[in-house]
DNA sequence: CTTTAAACCTGGTCGC
DNA sequence: TGCGACCAGGTTTAAA
């Protein structure tokens, strides 16, 4: 399940391997993802040279002299880069052709996409109305207050709207409400400027940090070189129910917030 | 227009 | 061994 940090870090990965390089074209085995695979991926893709390779959100972009290819990797996909000849498995959907080498895609779960679009990125519908990217200088405490002063749900169903700011997925939207001292179940439009201060510097820190550790996973991540990712790192709230709290030794909660798993202190975060 | 709730996609895992 | 229930989360759709 990636998220952001894990969306980062295969960024990082692959970025020395593509940037420069030429597509032979694409080999696309199963097309069937959240959207349909472009039927003409490899003849669009043959000739183009990968220019760039950024990330807005929790889309990886390959940006080449015709267009630009989104990668998104849902719930469990991953990128590695191969050797041509490496015999592909179960779930390897689509492999990008490079000089003896290619870029695999892997989605057990096909939640994720692979799009190709022509024209400047930031208008694809899929870009379009996201909000401020976390590790940016365009999201603050100012900017979260104001973007949550006038909703009435809970801060953490907030926080995990990319109108508000992108990229913070429920394991990270526990954490940094931890951290921050918040209470999950706090309408959003009740917090503080302070608290709202507090908490973008926590989601800032502890994303910082994941992509720091090389990212963060449960189970299915693996890297751009594909060594395992990290199993259970120490979260201090997520999937931790019952468990003592890591700070005041109170057992964490767990509750449900729009059909997502919540896990708080009672204690550290109170109501 | 904004905000909120819930359905959808798939495969791995767990309990029986 | 098989089967149903459940879970994961970004996006879309519907509803208010």
């Amino acid at each position: 399940m990636p998220e952001l940090p894990e969306v980062e870090t295969t960024r990082r990965g692959v970025q020395s391997h593509l940037e420069g390089r030429a597509l032979r074209g694409a080999i696309v085995r199963n097309g069937s993802l959240r959207w349909p695979v472009p039927p003409d991926l490899s003849a669009r893709l043959a000739g183009e040279t990968v220019r760039a390779v950024s990330r807005r959100a929790k889309y990886l972009l390959l940006e080449c002299d015709s267009g630009t290819l989104l990668i998104h990797l849902g719930m469990s996909g991953s990128l590695r880069i191969l050797a041509a000849d490496t015999p592909a498995q179960k779930h390897d959907h689509i492999d990008l052709l490079l000089d003896g080498q290619l870029l695999r895609y892997r989605d057990p779960r096909r939640f994720g996409a692979v799009l190709w679009h022509i024209g400047p990125i930031e208008t694809h519908p899929l870009l379009q109305a996201l909000g401020p990217e976390p590790l940016s200088a365009d999201f603050d405490g100012a900017t979260l207050h104001q973007a949550i002063g006038k909703r009435g749900s809970p801060i953490k169903l907030a926080l995990m709207d990319n109108h508000v700011v992108v990229g913070v997925g429920n394991i990270y939207a526990n954490e940094s409400l931890f951290y921050a001292g918040i209470a999950p179940t706090r309408p959003a439009s009740s917090l503080s400027r302070e608290e709202c201060e507090r908490l973008a510097a926590e989601i800032k820190a502890v994303l910082a940090r994941a992509i720091e550790a090389g990212g963060s996973t449960l189970r299915d991540f693996v890297d751009s070189e594909g060594k395992p990712g990290y199993f259970q790192q120490s979260y201090m709230v997520y999937n931790r129910q019952e468990e003592p709290c890591r700070q005041c030794g109170t057992p964490i909660r767990q509750i449900r917030q729009g059909q997502r798993s919540t896990y708080y202190c009672p204690l550290c975060q109170p109501c």
